[in-house]
DNA sequence: GTGGTCTAGACCACA
DNA sequence: GTGGTCTAGACCACA
């Protein structure tokens, strides 16, 4: 069900829901399943679900409204964290290294990157 | 010394002599400070640096002779490893859906992308 | 129309409600709109707005007439009561806590306290 | 052991861990018990522990290295939040609007605004 | 129905 | 020893 990459369930699952909002396959307002309703159909414990819409909530990627449910936000980008930026383009460097160590080329490299920006990285 | 962002000290040595690696700093055949050296230059506990060279050297960028050191291997790119790449290629992936939640444009990720491969990406 | 912070709607009510008579926009005697009139201005559920009404006359900040309407009370401030003074104050220590992690000055924080009082903190 | 004013423990512990630092008697760099010992302490289940330390480092005020324990964090005000800022300001409006309605002073708020900057608000 | 809190307790990685 | 993850399952407030 999930990647056994080592990375826990509700990292997984934040990045996949965040996929499927920058993919458009989420839209703002969207309401996502309910907790009960994701832990079970993913087979995993609602406190699991929980922690994953309680991150992505940290990161106004979706807000809960108490007793309705949890909705995609309307505008993810409007304030610009430079700090997060920063990290980012740390965490990229990196993987880049890590890249250039395993031969892909930079031309590949541009490739994925214009990919993930024209359909949503898959 | 070292960032306190979570990640184990020996994953973040690793990084920081790959990239030497990438960036020319440090060439094939180079001899990397003893674990008793480099453990004291950077107040690690030399089993942090063993097992830092360890990984390195599981992943063939560098090489140990017994009794005169570790040095850094000749070719790094010679096997491919499909898999790697494809694991490479995921993180890469969820990297960039949040870079494009935090409104890095596709241009500004290219060129990353070109600094890295033209300066060792820093 | 209303924030999402998380705050039940009947909350955020009250306090809008409460702001408008300690500003005296809303005097003494003044007749609140109608639960149902209430209701369809801010798109709620009606009993949501009962449930603020009753709350308020609670707390003696308004009163009903059946038949009649909801109406604000005359003086609000007769009885002291102090443990929901005390609870205030706690609360208000918390809240300073936040602000000096925050980095906000005493100044600035009595200039703010300045402000509610004289023009009801808006 | 912890008041029952309906703010989940968590929340209470974080706000006594921050208190202390801005009091003092938590200095940066100053070790907090660990989430065993700390639970044990306060009769609580690891799991609200670890919540609570999760989201003092969220909020930068410690750090975690893995394997040695939770710090206090250096400097706490580097960064200027205007957001958070907002939101505490707009919290206070609503506290100092209940206050108003309980009849307390501008010149006790005062005074209880400076005893919170003299001596940790206790 | 919906999310939030909390306990009990297991298992894991890192130092 | 130390923090991190996860499950099972209970109870609560809000709509």
């Amino acid at each position: 069900m999930f990647a056994t990459n080592g990375a826990p369930y509700y990292e997984q699952l934040v990045m996949q829901i965040k996929q499927q909002i920058v993919q458009g396959s989420l839209q703002p307002g969207d309401k996502l399943p309910s907790i009960r309703a994701m832990a079970a159909e993913l087979h995993l414990n609602p406190n699991t679900v929980s922690k994953t819409y309680q991150l992505l909530e940290s990161q106004r990627a979706v807000y809960t409204v108490k007793g309705k449910g949890t909705f995609v936000s309307e505008s993810t980008t409007t304030t610009v964290n430079q700090g997060e930026i920063d990290t980012v383009h740390e965490r990229l460097q990196n993987l880049l290294t890590e890249a250039q160590f395993l031969g892909v080329t930079e031309q590949q490299l541009q490739e994925w990157v214009t990919a993930a920006y024209h359909n949503g990285g898959k």
